[in-house]
DNA sequence: TCACGGGCCGTGAAGGTTCACGGTAGAGAC
DNA sequence: GTCTCTACCGTGAACCTTCACGGCCCGTGA
């Protein structure tokens, strides 16, 4: 209800001329003290407020903006992500846009997302083909594969060698018998379970050792400490245990202490992510930790790119992040 | 460097309209395939992007944004408010923007994300009237204090009553020796440290019967460990104390457990969040939980009103939101 | 032959603001 | 009395896109 109220209503308002009730708003030469309160007062009257739009159309601000899409803001690895995403977004003079893909509504608001910024970033599992139509061509950086369609980037963390390393330094120190715990929120994109890259790297790397891997329900602190009570009671000869990410291996840790199981003499427990919740816990978690400052920088660093070329179409640009296995206690 | 590339550049290049360009962009009607695909092709030569800012002015969106403006992104209580803000934002069709204000830039983001929005919520210790100017007249929610001036509205913790309640609780256990550890951000804006409203009642509310107040170098998990061992080597009675926040809790527990004091045994430990990551330590950390929640959809609630009225100066909103006690095991 | 309709495309206007420039009135200088 | 200067204010244009509408051409049916 309602038109928008417009600086012509607040010139007419004043009775003056659209240029002075600018004058007045943006604090600008050229205009009494006297006529000055008369414009803000009709505005302040009139519930006036410039339409940032037109302001920034004619303004040409050359703030770019970013938009982060992340599957969970409940996850400190995502929120770690964004804040370091903020804080280079915010020494470049860009803008951080967020939308979390784990509600319901997540094409919408991906489709509100993208008519705001100027480069979508995230954590995208659905194909190209959807993403493009969501993003109308906007540039998309990928924080989880890496694509060679044009328009698709990405910053791709190379887990594969990080798991290998791990696997190898959990031999070295005499576990045989691995085992793991899974994320289950393929399910969630695709109607039914799917291994995970993790998974299969890990597969991989302990060949005929393993002794099962259990998918948790929920990809939180007590879905992991459930999947690893359960993971324990199907295969209780496990010696060593690949938590997905860190948050499940806070869970796994408490698990056990509650089940009485040592950690690390009868358990080696070993998650991913490298939070600094980790040190919280005691013993506290052994990780590959995840370079996420890199991960924010480098995408940033995409962005400027593509803002540098003004947003064409230019060869996708693909930067790798390395891992570092964290080995604190529990491991 | 390079003049914007327009939708007239496009035209002019595949030989058509300007019209004819928007129906091959938009996907719309009226547009033989032929033409569609060259006006495309053209588009994708000159790197042309539509300017989101001119299509949202005449296409008059309804997506209002809001500008969230915390201290820090490492702390999981602001990071939980950000998630449950973005969530409901989600919901009712509104775009989070983004700024931290614990950087050095904190007034140029400012500036740069009122320009963006149309509400701005946040943690602000600033007065008004700094606020007001960099905000230019926007409409403000503070999520920390309550004001008084037209168009500053505030979503408000009764964390006063929460202290007393929990004081009540220790003293119910027998505690009569009450010590606490302070956030000394304060130092930051003030330039020398100011005691924090949550320890001016906490004083009032253990009167005589406090040992001491050590104030934590750092907002974080270690800053507070090394503040609670540095309490209880000046007032080693002391057998109860407040933690600032949560995540200085962590470190207290953290700190008591490596100094090998029992808690809650010899020392009862109580922090201020309710972040669920008191459950993960040993022992599960007692707290004074905040309404995250609450402050979320009482927030937007706000922000939706205003929104309604056009953004006209109303009258100031103010909402309170409880604290619960959540006794866990570390006092 | 004419009327009609559908497919394709172009023109004027609108959306709300700021920029660049031009104009007026009064004060002071000569 | 004329000129200049300053303080204040208004008008046309620009920013870039979309909407509403109108025009053209060709094919079809009567």
């Amino acid at each position: 209800m309602g038109k928008r109220v417009t600086i012509l209503d607040v010139a007419a308002e004043a009775g003056v001329s659209r240029q002075t009730v600018t004058r007045a708003m943006n604090d600008m030469a050229d205009i009494s003290v006297s006529t000055r309160q008369r414009v803000l007062d009709a505005a302040d009257r009139l519930g006036y407020r410039p339409s940032r739009f037109a302001r920034n159309l004619v303004t040409r601000q050359k703030t770019n903006a970013l938009g982060l899409v992340v599957s969970s803001f409940r996850n400190p690895y995502y929120t770690d992500i964004a804040a370091d995403m903020l804080s280079g977004a915010a020494e470049r003079g860009w803008q951080l846009l967020l939308a979390a893909s784990d509600g319901d509504e997540g094409s919408d608001a991906l489709n509100k997302l993208s008519a705001q910024v100027d480069v979508v970033v995230g954590h995208f599992q659905a194909p190209e083909a959807d993403l493009g139509e969501a993003c109308r061509g906007l540039p998309v950086v990928n924080l989880e594969f890496v694509s060679t369609v044009p328009g698709f980037h990405s910053v791709h963390v190379d887990l594969e060698s990080g798991i290998l390393e791990a696997v190898g330094a959990l031999r070295e120190r005499g576990a045989h018998r691995f085992g793991m715990v899974d994320a289950g929120y393929s399910r969630r994109t695709f109607g039914a379970y799917e291994p995970t890259p993790r998974r299969e790297w890990f597969e991989r790397a302990v060949g005929d050792q393993l002794t099962g891997v259990v998918v948790a329900d929920e990809d939180n602190i007590s879905g992991g400490g459930q999947a690893f009570a359960e993971l324990l009671r199907r295969h209780p000869d496990t010696d060593a245990v690949l938590m997905f990410n860190d948050l499940m291996a806070l869970g796994a840790v408490r698990s056990a202490h509650a089940l009485g199981v040592d950690v690390p003499g009868s358990v080696r427990i070993v998650g991913v992510d490298g939070l600094s919740l980790g040190e919280a816990v005691d013993p506290q978690l052994t990780t590959i930790s995840i370079d996420r400052e890199g991960i924010a920088s480098n995408t940033l660093d995409i962005a400027e790119i593509l803002a540098k070329a003004d947003f064409a179409r230019i060869e996708p640009i693909h930067r790798t992040v390395r891992t570092q296995l964290l080995w604190r206690a529990s491991a």
